[in-house]
DNA sequence: CGTACTATTGATAGATATCAACGCTGGTGG
DNA sequence: CCACCAGCGTTGATATCTATCAATAGTACG
C-alpha cells in the first residue's frame, strides 16, 4: 500500500478501484536535493506536487529576507492542491531534506476527484491542513519557546505514525536548528537552548536526524498536547 | 444585493439564478448578543453560521485559560464549512459585538455545492481563509508588536472594503485592545502602547468602534502589508 | 586538510509580560 | 437622580523572555 493510500485511509476505508486508481498516479516520481524550491512565490503551477519521501516546508521571505516556515510537508502530503483555484503561489515551497516527490497533472487529480470516497479524503485532508495551521498561530501566539517546541516534536510524532514512518518514539527529523527556529520565530540562539531543556528534563535526544522521545507522556504533558486537531480516527491513533 | 453574493462575486460572475438561489438562503436571520458562543469546542453542529452583521471570532482557551484569537469573522463570512467533514468542532466560534447571523441548514448548502460557479466560489473562500491563517502565522512569528498590529489593521480595511461596509479608509472595529492582544499573542498593556506608537505615527485614529486610518500608504509602509495573500481580483482590489 | 555549516556558550541589549494603580465611562439599582 | 460598580484604557515600575553579537568547537564534505 502506498503512503497516500495509508494515509487518506485514516479517514474511511476505500475500496479496491479506488486503491488501483491511487497507486496509478504515483508513477515517475524524481528525487529532489534538499533546500530545493518545488514551487516559488507567484508561480502558477501546473501539476500537484506529492511528497514520497523526506521533509518540505511551505515558507514565505520578508522584505527584510527573514524567513518564516509555515507547514511541514512530510510523505504523504500534497503542496500545491490549490492550483486548481487560486492563480498564484502566495508563498513558497521547499525540500528541507532530500526528497521523492512526485508531480500529479491536472487532469489525474481531476479524475480522482471524481471518486467520492477520494474526494472526501481529500477534503478532509485539506481541512485538518488548515486546523493544524490554526493549532500553530496558538502554539506560537501564546507558549514560551520550549514548550512550543515540545508541542510541535508531538505533532510531528502524531502526523508520522499516521503514515507507518515512525520507529516507535523515535523519527528522523532532517532539520537544523535554524530551520527549526525559522518555524517557532525563534532565534536559532534560543532554539538551542530551550532544546536543552527539553533533553534536560529527561523528553528527548535528538543528535543528527534522529528525534527520539524518551518520555512520550512527559512530553506531551510538557507541552499541553491535544491531538484532536488532527482529527485522527481512533484507527489512525491506535497505530505504532 | 446581499453581502454573501457581493463577497463571492469578487471571484467571478454569478449567473442571476445563482444570485436568487444565495438570496434564498438568508432567510430568518437571528440577533446574538456580543460575546456569546456560536459554536463551543467538542460540538457537532448541524448547520452552518453565516455572518450578516457585526464581528465574530474563531478562538481556542488554553488549560491555563489563556485565550488565542485564530480568526476574525466579517460579514459574508462562513463559520463552519467544515462540519460536512470533520465531526467535532476542534475551536470554538464567538461574537465580538452584536451581530446578524443565519443558520443555513445542510440540505440548503448542499444545493448551493451543486451550482458549479457557487461552489467554485466557496471553496475560492476556503483557500483564501487558509492562505489568511498561514499570513497571521508569519505576522505573529516574525513582526514585533507595532508592526503585527498595523499589518492586521490593513487587511481588515481591504477585508472589509471588499464587501463594501468600509467608510473610505476608516471601519467599524468593534473589539477591546485585550481582545486584540488575545489576536496577536501580545497583552492588552504592550498593544496599548503599540496602538499608542501608531497615532503618535499619525497612521491611525483609534476611539470606541471606529477605526480611521489617517495614513493608508504609511500604515501599508510600514507594516509590509501585501494584500496578495486575499487573493482578490482586480474588480474588488479596485472597489472603494 | 581547508572550508562551510551547524551546534554550543557567554555577555549584553531589546522586546514583552506582569503587577499595580488610577481615571473614565456606561450601566444599574436604590 | 445619584451613588456605585464593572470594564476599559492608560501609565509607571519591574521582571522575564528572547534577540543579537561574538567566539569557539565539532562535523561533514570536497
Amino acid at each position: 500500500m502506498n503512503i497516500l493510500t495509508r494515509k487518506l485511509e485514516a479517514v474511511g476505508s476505500l475500496s479496491d478501484a479506488d486503491k488501483r486508481l491511487l497507486d496509478s498516479v504515483i508513477v515517475r516520481s524524481r528525487r529532489v536535493k534538499a533546500r530545493t524550491d518545488l514551487a516559488t512565490e507567484g508561480d502558477v503551477p501546473d501539476e500537484v506536487n506529492l511528497i514520497l519521501e523526506g521533509f518540505a516546508c511551505r515558507y514565505k521571505i520578508l522584505p527584510d529576507g527573514r524567513r518564516h516556515i509555515m507547514a511541514y510537508l512530510v510523505p504523504g502530503d500534497f503542496c500545491d492542491i490549490h492550483v486548481f483555484i487560486l492563480k498564484h503561489m502566495d508563498h513558497s515551497i521547499a525540500t528541507l531534506s532530500p526528497c521523492k516527490v512526485v508531480g500529479i497533472p491536472r487532469d489525474k487529480i481531476i479524475e480522482l476527484t471524481e471518486r467520492p470516497a477520494i474526494a472526501r479524503a481529500l477534503w478532509w485532508s485539506a481541512l485538518v491542513d488548515e486546523a493544524t495551521l490554526r493549532e500553530w498561530l496558538v502554539n506560537i501566539g501564546q507558549r514560551e519557546a520550549p514548550i512550543r517546541i515540545a508541542h510541535l516534536l508531538c505533532e510531528l510524532l502524531v502526523r508520522l505514525r499516521a503514515v507507518g514512518i515512525n520507529k516507535g518514539d523515535s523519527y528522523s527529523l532532517p532539520i537544523t536548528q535554524t530551520e527549526l527556529g525559522d518555524t517557532m520565530g525563534l532565534s536559532s540562539v534560543h532554539v538551542n537552548r530551550s532544546v536543552q531543556i527539553l533533553r534536560e528534563k529527561g523528553l528527548i535526544t535528538w543528535k543528527g536526524d534522529q528525534m527520539v522521545i524518551t518520555d512520550i507522556d512527559g512530553l506531551i504533558a510538557y507541552s499541553q498536547f491535544n491531538p484532536n486537531y488532527l482529527h485522527l480516527g481512533e484507527r489512525a491513533m491506535a497505530t505504532r
